[in-house]
DNA sequence: TTCTTGCATACATGCAGCCTGTATGTTAAT
DNA sequence: ATTAACATACAGGCTGCATGTATGCAAGAA
């Protein structure tokens, strides 16, 4: 057995380092924000140095923009595996919705793609990962029911919009200790409501 | 008739330095966010020093609050203006609405309270905040409907908190030039679906 | 009343420490 | 030997504080 460090490949050495890095920004940003989270605390934590950081990301930012990419995809996956065939369309939605909180109540996640990423980098590069990684799901639902004759005739994109908003609140409330069940009756409330019980 | 600014008395010349700085900051952070408006280019701006502006202030985010408290006032002694009496409850509902995208469509002032304040000042301040400068008006509209029978019987504060999610993505929405007509459509669809047609 | 004298408030200037991003040097893998 | 993966050193800029200055004000003496 060799020495723990010496004679791995660079693809090993890189991934390990890009890995070092990513944990410790991500802990560290989940307890303190992304301002206030310095650079040489980030590599003292990881064990490397600033060399390392500025080869791996051009900027503090684009650490940041790894760190909401995998978390957005680790929020696809999630939702991926936990969706089952529902009967109806608001259990199609309530389900779709319930697997979302449940991927967002891992820890840190919804201060990182809710809070701080949103701060870093801006709506509309959030959106952009979004779609990237898997979003769009709702709109679809809501096509999906608008042609079936579940849905009053409005825009769905201002609806998918302001649904999406209220599930991003809603993960963030139960996140910060609210009641979860709580959330998820309010939820079913304004999914109903929207939905011609047909 | 005396030179401009020689005279004045302290309460002027304090005023006048808070004004020019409150408003210096303001448009800088509307058009380049917080993170990337330093303090020298404020000052500059107001044509102050940066000694006034931590003589008035205790420290940039401070400055911040500041702004925030004053937009979030603005907010509320619009809505209190525009607000009528209305015959149902739907219609109450979506003349707040209303109300309040158009208090949030005031240049700047949907970025300021929906995107950097909430980065800089933290999701807690900003509901203090909102609720010293007059929120809450939405739970209590929840409340008086529930009280006559025009609201199922769920617990009033996340429907409260998700209603006031969808009001504050369209208000964004509208301010990014997205079209207002549809997203009121949407918000009164969301409206009804609550709402008992009694 | 008017003048001046002491003082507090409102600001200006200078400095220390930290942080970011880059440029250049070094080591390890292929 | 060459290149990728890092380490080190440095320049510029920013924040907050500490210290210095000037201006309005209030009270007492003339």
């Amino acid at each position: 057995m060799q020495e723990a460090k010496s004679r791995r490949s660079q693809a090993e050495r890189r991934a390990e380092t890009r890995k070092a890095l990513l944990e410790a920004a991500r802990s560290l940003i989940v307890e303190k924000g992304y301002a206030e989270t310095a650079t040489p605390e980030i590599v003292k934590k990881a064990d490397v140095t600033r060399g390392a950081l500025y080869h791996h990301f051009s900027d503090k930012a684009d650490l940041m923009r790894a760190l909401v990419r995998d978390e957005a995809l680790a929020i696809a996956e999630t939702i991926n595996q936990e969706t089952d065939e529902s009967q109806t369309p608001l259990d199609a939605f309530m389900n779709g919705a319930k697997a979302y909180f449940s991927a967002m109540a891992a820890p840190g996640r919804a201060k990182i793609l809710l809070l701080e990423g949103p701060a870093v980098l801006g709506l509309m590069e959030m959106a952009e990962i979004d779609r990237e990684t898997g979003g769009a799901t709702l709109l679809q639902g809501l096509k999906h029911s608008a042609a079936h004759g579940y849905l009053a005739d409005i825009p769905l994109e201002p609806l998918a919009d302001l649904l999406s908003a209220t599930f991003d609140r809603a993960a963030l409330a139960i996140s910060n200790g609210e009641d979860r069940h709580a959330y998820e009756t309010a939820t079913r409330m304004l999914l109903k409501g929207i939905l011609k019980d047909a």
